[in-house]
DNA sequence: AATGAATGAGGATTCATTCAT
DNA sequence: CATGAATGAATCCTCATTCAT
């Protein structure tokens, strides 16, 4: 510890062939990433991956016991990356903002939705995989809840079952986004992006107003 | 003469030879169907589909030029049987009682869904299809789109921008279907659709209810 | 006689159906070297040479035992043309007058063979065929030994091994025509072909010549 | 080091593994050139091939992009073969003495043709080449050519069109060969041979004396 | 750790041929 | 005679994975 060695960094990261495992496995997973997207898993031949990494064949299976090993890798990725990005998007209210919260969470969300498509689709639509799609049982939907449950406790608007309300909130975000790119590149992104994100926020707003009956 | 053996109209159809075109591609459709279900798309061979359906291998290129064809072919009974159960359910109630047919809408559509999700996630969820999924923009939505559209010209509703609330609603459908199947099967799975059924009809009377703002 | 049904030469050529057989045939093999020129021999399958003939696919088996058959009528067929127009050719000049004649043999030979080379190559180098291609020992060549012998019967010239000869000048005219086909379209064709014609006579002459060392 | 096993390259070169990629090569070629004389090169599988050359079906298409591609190996290895035997026999007599070389090269042309019809023509005469069949155009005449030049520019022999004649020669070369074959295995063919290479030289030497015409 | 030659199961597709009608 | 639906053997080629170096 006291001394650290003389080939601190360099020595870690290499000194000719082989690199820090961690480079290598996410040289890979780039690599893939961009393949997926661009010629679709099937397609995709592990060659291929290899090749895009600027790894030998025999490497990948180094770091990867499998192509489908690879896919799911991906996927934690993604769900990672876009639940911080969400997370990120509500913590720039105070805690207590509840809607403030939300709010940030439907656009950050949208946003963040559409900047990755592609990459979702290819990564959750394609392949049989074991469990189907970014589920709805997923870390985002979790989020959501909890968020949901805080507001709900704090009396800001109410929730009677939080995962359902999470699930359709969540899944209306997707089909608006989904909407979104199915109309193919738009004249105005941005101007369409926004109206979709009004509507949408309108939407979870309307979801969460209380009853009229009850109020009635 | 006198005695017809039993197998007289076997015998003229025969063994194994010529039978209704239109028998053999929906053999080999359900064949496929059922497999593509247990087993998914790559790892169905056209060996097994043909197999499936009784048919020689080669009788396969007969009805479909390739296994995408067959694919489409599956998409397109799968949405047009959907539409078709959609319709009818809503027109088991007056033209003019929007509200009713919303609800028989959204009943009929978790029901039918959930009734053939795995057979709608293989056949529009795997693939690489041109068009991924059975699109928001697709017939499902054409026919919300006009229910929503009819009720708000009878005032029932107020419906800003049909589209995206149809888009909304069906995804809000769509995304509470895949959650119960998410959950694995259920104890009690009538109960439990019953649940899913009344939040989505509530959700969708708050999504439809006109904004407080305009009274405040 | 006195009322000749208004189909006459349709009646007998056919009411509907059946069809002279030769006609049938003869359309067939119309159809396949088409084709096989077109497309090459193993690029056309049966089905393409049924339709080209207008019949049903089963229909080429009631004349053909098998492809392989049909490229040996072609193949027939093929020769039994050549060798007609060599002797058409041949014959417009007294039976006597060999050097004439065997002029008109040498032209009739390029010019019927590059009229048909196309043919001639597909029907004779590929496939196979179990005598491959139009042999030195077809009738061709028997035509020439005829003439060669002839000839030298008559004291016009001294062929010592008329076969081998025939042999010789009929592939010295092959590989010129053949020569002509490689250049590919030619500017002038009619003038390089007049050129080989008389490149190939001369030579002929040269060969049929007495030797210099009988004479010495 | 003293007494190094017998086995001692094998050891290292090892069980089965990787080869000199040029050893695999050859030994596809040696393979694929063996079957296709035997069966004819449709019916022969790449399988057949990779057996035979004692590898995996898939490590054919690791020499070879397919079974075309072999093909044209195998075409060029031909020509290139024949090319240098044939400039060998002309070696081995001076550079001026045209005559001499001239019938070496007809001599070592038959002899090497006949060793390798059966080769020669599964190689050229089958598969729709591009550029069909050992064609005139290629390297034999070239030499050909280049000898008949050199010979008429030293006064040995006058060649109007030199590489017209070429086309004659090799042609009359090629037929007398297949002629050969076409008699079947005969009951003496060293004779037989040497009678076809008499005439075949009395016939080039007549087909490039000068023309009787210019002395009469 | 890294390599990449070798493997061989597996898949889609074609097509000559048969035969019930 | 004619038909064309049905057959299924056969083929080329791909690619995930292994393993000797």
């Amino acid at each position: 510890m006291t001394s650290s060695s003389p080939d601190d960094v360099p020595a870690t990261a290499a000194r000719r062939r082989t690199k820090a495992p961690q480079t290598r496995a996410v040289a890979l997973m780039d690599a893939a990433e961009q393949l997926f997207i661009a010629k679709g898993i099937p397609a995709t031949s592990i060659d291929d991956i290899a090749a895009g990494a600027q790894v030998a064949k025999g490497t990948f299976y180094l770091y990867f016991p499998s192509k489908e090993a690879l896919l799911g890798a991906l996927q934690q990725r993604f769900v990672d990356t876009f639940c911080a990005r969400l997370q990120e998007a509500m913590d720039r209210h105070a805690p207590g903002k509840y809607r403030a919260r939300l709010k940030a969470w439907v656009e950050a969300g949208l946003e963040t939705y559409l900047d990755n498509v592609a990459l979702h689709d290819v990564v959750f639509h394609e392949y049989r995989p074991e469990d189907r799609r970014m589920r709805n049982d997923n870390v985002v939907i979790t989020q959501l809840v909890t968020l949901l449950k805080q507001g709900d406790a704090a009396g800001v608007w109410e929730v009677e079952d939080a995962t359902l309300t999470a699930v359709i909130l969540f899944n209306a975000l997707h089909g608006v986004a989904d909407d979104a790119v199915a109309m193919g590149p738009h004249a105005n992104p941005v101007a369409d992006r926004r109206r979709r994100a009004r509507a949408l926020a309108r939407f979870f707003e309307q979801a969460l107003r209380p009853d009229d009956s009850d109020d009635a």
